[in-house]
RNA sequence: GGCGGGUUGCCCGAGUGGCCAAUGGGAGCGGACUGUAAAUCCGUCGGCUUAGCCUACGAAGGUUCGAAUCCUUCACCCGCCA
């Protein structure tokens, strides 16, 4: 761990210096809150995925710098936000199955707690508590809703709040069901005043409307002084999202995106982007991340801050084993290397990083290996045959760092390297391996 | 409840009976150039047993030799009026 703890009171100023924060509510109040004593603060997640992915990561950064000063962490799970949708300014969301969301919720509460608990443990901080809000916004009846929640909202200030603005001002207008999501993400705050006394939200820029219903709804119904905080939302020097790649999104759950996978990301990232988003997500001191831009700056070929950015992330997300062996993944798979010279072990070791596949005896058509297209398709690389065989037409297809020029031959038996693998590439990047039945 | 407008491929958006698997732009993908970066240029971009066939223009029917285009019904969205 290079990250140290910073003092309560500190970390307002670090997580600026960090660029983290785009807007909070009263600065002066809220750093006086935290300079008083450790404050219970917390940041929410909706299951709209089986996993959160590489933009929610942000979150986890100003968490866990809050946790590190010594505060008390919330990390809720939208068991019951996530069945109503917060609004997007481009159109109404499609409901998700009930049980559907339950299972979500589950896998991203089970997949993030290593992010906050490592430190916790070592560094001898508060423990982090894990809540959903499904707990206690089930129970509610539509008449404890509207009594007791809705009389403290006013629809003009409702309506005022950006992500209705946008959408009442589009054509697609928006549904009574995501107007009210703001209701209960306020809620959501109040509810965790009263339980935990938190008073401090964190969240994403495009959340601020939601977090600031919360809190005037604490300052209304509890009269306590409730505090927020936004990150900056961030998009790519080119104005995309975030943590998309090959139409893909970089998961943080390695079942849906690989550790390797993962490194690769963050390997790839341009020099503007790696720039730019290094004091976000290192937890590396000031000096050290200035260091590795300027190396950036002088020798963009090293790639020495994307390096830096995928190591740290990899391990903070997957762990140190994980980290290893996407490292030597990459190395074995984008090595100057003659693949024929790697051995077995090596050459296993990085093709069920990068995505594996085992052909049976079965896979054999009148003892004759599937075409080069079949496998494309079979090692997940293409998504059609069609598309195989466009990628092999337009030169874009590899066998064993070959280009391919025949999409329907069968693979020549002979082609196994050891181990009998064979490797797959699509363009520069994408590689997989499949191993031939013996 | 009445009237009007709309629903096209991942997104935006043309197309108002055959020349439409559907113009154009964006995204994506591949190639060239590079540094596993960006920019740029070129190609590609529904599927398949790939020069042929299948499935597609909100859904279901209908008219026609032939429909994304015309008719009917339904669903959803937007606006105006009540």
């Amino acid at each position: 761990m290079t990250s140290s703890t910073t003092s309560p009171g500190d970390v307002v100023d670090d997580l600026h210096r960090r660029g983290l924060i785009a807007q909070s509510t009263d600065e002066t109040e809220l750093r006086a809150a935290l300079a008083a004593g450790p404050v219970t603060y917390y940041c929410g997640f909706d299951p709209t995925a089986p996993s959160l992915h590489v933009g929610h990561l942000l979150q986890f950064m100003v968490l866990r710098a809050l946790h590190r000063a010594g505060h008390q962490p919330i990390v809720l799970v939208g068991g019951a936000t996530g069945l109503i949708g917060d609004p997007r300014p481009t159109s109404e969301r499609q409901l998700n199955d009930p049980a559907e969301v339950a299972r979500w919720v589950d896998r991203i509460q089970r997949r993030v707690a290593p992010f906050l608990d490592l430190p916790a443990a070592e560094l001898g901080l508060r423990a982090p508590i894990y809540v959903n809000n499904l707990d206690w916004t089930a129970p509610l009846s539509a008449i404890d809703l509207l009594r007791d929640i809705g009389k403290h909202f006013r629809v003009n200030r409702m309506l005022a709040k950006e992500a209705v603005a946008v959408r009442l001002n589009s054509d697609v207008g928006i549904s009574y069901t995501e107007f009210s999501y703001q209701i209960l993400q306020a809620n959501d705050f109040r509810e965790l005043h009263q339980r935990h006394g938190c008073t401090l939200q964190s969240g994403g820029s495009d959340q601020w409307g939601n977090i600031t219903a919360g809190v005037d709804l604490v300052r209304r119904t509890d009269g306590a002084p409730a505090h927020a905080l936004a990150t900056p939302l961030l998009t790519t020097a080119d104005g995309k999202k975030i943590g998309k790649t090959e139409g893909a999104t970089v998961w943080l759950d390695p079942e849906l995106t690989s550790p390797y996978a993962f490194f690769q990301y963050w390997l790839g990232i341009d020099d503007a982007d790696a720039r730019s988003w290094a004091p976000l997500f290192s937890e590396r001191p000031a000096d050290e991340i200035a260091a590795l831009v300027a190396s950036s700056e002088e020798r963009p070929q090293a790639r020495e801050l994307q390096r830096a950015l995928a190591e740290e992330l990899t391990r903070l997300v997957h762990g140190e084993d994980e980290l290893a062996q996407a490292e030597a993944a990459g190395r074995a798979l984008f090595g100057r290397d003659d693949l024929a010279a790697l051995g077995e072990g090596a050459l296993t070791a990085a093709l069920s990083e990068a995505g594996a596949v085992q052909l049976g005896p079965d896979d054999l058509v009148d003892g004759a290996l599937p075409s080069v297209a079949a496998l494309l398709q079979r090692a997940g690389l293409c998504s059609s045959l069609s598309d195989a065989r466009r990628t092999v037409k337009e030169g874009g297809a590899y066998l064993n760092n070959e280009r391919v020029l025949d999409a329907d031959t069968p693979v020549p038996t002979d082609a196994g390297l050891a181990g009998r693998w064979v490797v797959l590439r699509r363009g520069k990047r994408a590689v997989a391996g499949v191993r031939l039945p013996s």
